[in-house]
RNA sequence: GCCCCCAUCGUCUAGAGGCCUAGGACACCACCCUUUCAAGGUGGAGAUCGCGGGUUCGAAUCCCGCUGGGGGUACCA
């Protein structure tokens, strides 16, 4: 056993948005690093110029930061083994592939990709499986002259062992062996001079001293290739922990945009907080006993542990991950917390001014106050704008005259109730909501109504909704002023409609 | 086709031979609270632990086979 230090990395490729398992996969790094006091390596690798998409990588920057997944090492924070861009590593893989070559590993291959799908087809209609026959193994130092000189550039493939086996031990799963002459001689190496994956992956791994690989189950084929490519260099091979794979809601194929939002930022957008995305995450393939499941990224720290990672694949749950955002801004996040997260949203819808935003400005407290009255109701944190928008405009009328009027009452009842309350509350102590119920419900008893047929046309007159915050919470901060005058404005649409 | 992984309520899971008449959570249903909607509280329904063989005094837990699901099979990662 050496006592390497604890090394792990994130290794996205700038293909797109990081998605959830991406985010999932540098959770589960992130944590094991932070709870051995190891390192987490961000590295970006970009070694496929086709499917290359140039604002990923801010994206994926974007997200990990969001989450508060900090990397130690990566873009922005050069270390001890920058760069960090696979691109910029390109003269690396060359010494490490000619290195291979000079000592008989791995070979040339100049086979066109046309032979290269005539082969592959030839060998499906026979049945036969698939594969590269090795026809460049055996080409003589001649030949690869002669091809050389009609401009051809060649790939560089491993020499794969033709017999024995090859025995990966993963993490979560202990042993898996492979027989030799199954696997390929695989390209390392590409025509257009940047290495693939597996090259990429196992040099990098090894340059930067990474103690534990741990990735998604999709990659478990391609680990006896790495252990060969470890061999072959003459290194010692990281621990290799391959994380069981995100399904999809219906359990079909891998996780994928088909059934619903996967980008990480997708759901910042949507108004989640990084909290529950990552409580919820560190839950698909983690547990932690037979009962507890809400944790801070503190006490995800404290207690994550390799042992406790099942082997067996999860389907994703949007209806758990919503809940588990809601339960966040309900139980978990703090009132000054969840209104000044609020701020922005409320900024764009135009509610309020950018003098919201100062912790100690009157117009942030009154937020706070507005909040505090749906803190409890709010699912995802866009819904503010929504939800709350009555308490900063005026526009509140523009609701139907009808639903001033509840069952088994008239609008002439109505009317009459609104007129009343009017009167009733204009010598309220708005302060003081006790006060408020006093007279409301006294008012109603007085009118031989019942509770909810009083305080609803109330609510629509004052809110403009059918549904709200409570109704005296509502009307002590909206104030004695505007209250008043939204009561008369829907008596007088009764008015209007009565006549 | 070939190689590989996985297998407990609809879903995520606890369970590392007797504590399991299988526990928790989401979703679902009912009731309570109640001025609406949420939130909250209480209760309910929901898993013969995929199937079949073993091993054992005893198996959800160990072994084998089957079935099912998933992954891989590129000059993608």
């Amino acid at each position: 056993m050496s006592e390497k230090p604890i090394r792990v990395r994130f290794a996205p490729s700038p293909t797109g948005d990081l998605h959830v398992g991406g985010a999932r996969t540098a959770l589960f790094n992130w944590l094991f690093a932070r709870r051995h006091g190891g390192d987490f390596i961000l590295r970006i690798e970009d070694t496929d110029q086709k499917r290359l998409v140039g604002q990923s990588i801010a994206g994926i920057l974007e997200s990990l930061s969001w989450l508060g997944l900090t990397w130690d090492e990566g873009p922005g924070v050069e270390g001890l083994h920058a760069p960090y861009f696979q691109s910029e590593r390109l003269e690396r893989y060359r010494e490490h592939v000619d290195r291979l070559v000079r000592e008989g590993a791995a070979y040339a291959c100049f086979c066109s990709p046309e032979r290269l799908t005539e082969l592959r087809e030839a060998q499906m209609a026979r049945g036969v499986p698939p594969g590269y026959d090795r026809y460049c193994r055996s080409l003589t130092v001649e030949q690869i002259g002669e091809l050389r000189a009609q401009g051809i550039t060649p790939v560089i493939r491993f020499k794969m062992p033709d017999s024995g086996t090859t025995t990966v031990v993963d993490a979560l799963r202990g042993e898996i062996s492979y027989e030799n002459r199954l696997l390929e001689d695989t390209v390392l190496m590409k025509s257009d001079g940047f290495p693939t994956y597996h090259l990429a992956n196992v040099v990098d791994d090894h340059l930067m001293g990474i103690s534990h690989v741990m990735r998604g189950e999709e990659w478990i084929p391609s680990a006896p290739l790495h252990l060969q490519l470890y061999r072959a260099f003459g290194w010692e091979p990281p621990a290799l922990v391959h994380l069981p794979l995100i399904l999809n809601p219906n359990g079909k194929g891998k996780l994928s945009k088909r059934q619903g939002a996967v980008g990480v930022l997708e759901y910042k957008q949507s108004g989640y907080v990084p909290e529950a995305l990552i409580n919820y995450l560190a839950l698909v393939g983690w547990s932690y006993d037979h009962q507890r499941e809400i944790f801070s990224v503190g006490d995800l720290i404290e207690l994550f542990s390799l042992e406790r990672v099942s082997p067996s694949p999860a389907r994703f749950s949007f209806e758990k991950l919503a809940w588990m955002n809601q339960y966040y801004i309900n139980h978990i996040l703090t009132l000054d917390d969840v209104s000044r997260r609020c701020v922005p949203y409320l900024q764009a819808a135009g509610l309020v001014t950018e003098a919201a935003g100062e912790p100690d400005s009157a117009e942030f407290s009154y937020v706070r106050d507005v909040i505090a009255l749906v803190k409890d109701r709010l699912k995802v944190l866009t819904e503010v704008a929504e939800l709350t928008a009555f308490f900063f405009t005026e526009g509140t009328e523009d609701y139907e005259v009808a639903s001033l009027v509840p069952r088994k009452t008239t609008p002439e009842v109505v009317l009459n109730a609104l007129e009343r309350a009017r009167d009733s509350l204009g010598e309220a102590d708005f302060d003081n909501e006790a006060d408020l119920e006093e007279r409301l419900r006294g008012l109603a008893e007085e009118l031989g109504l019942k509770a909810g047929q009083l305080f609803m046309p109330i609510r629509v007159a004052v809110t403009g909704r059918t549904v709200s915050p409570g109704l005296f919470e509502t009307l002590r901060v909206l104030g004695k002023d505007r209250s008043l005058v939204r009561l008369e404005t829907a008596a007088g649409k009764l008015r209007n409609s009565t006549t």
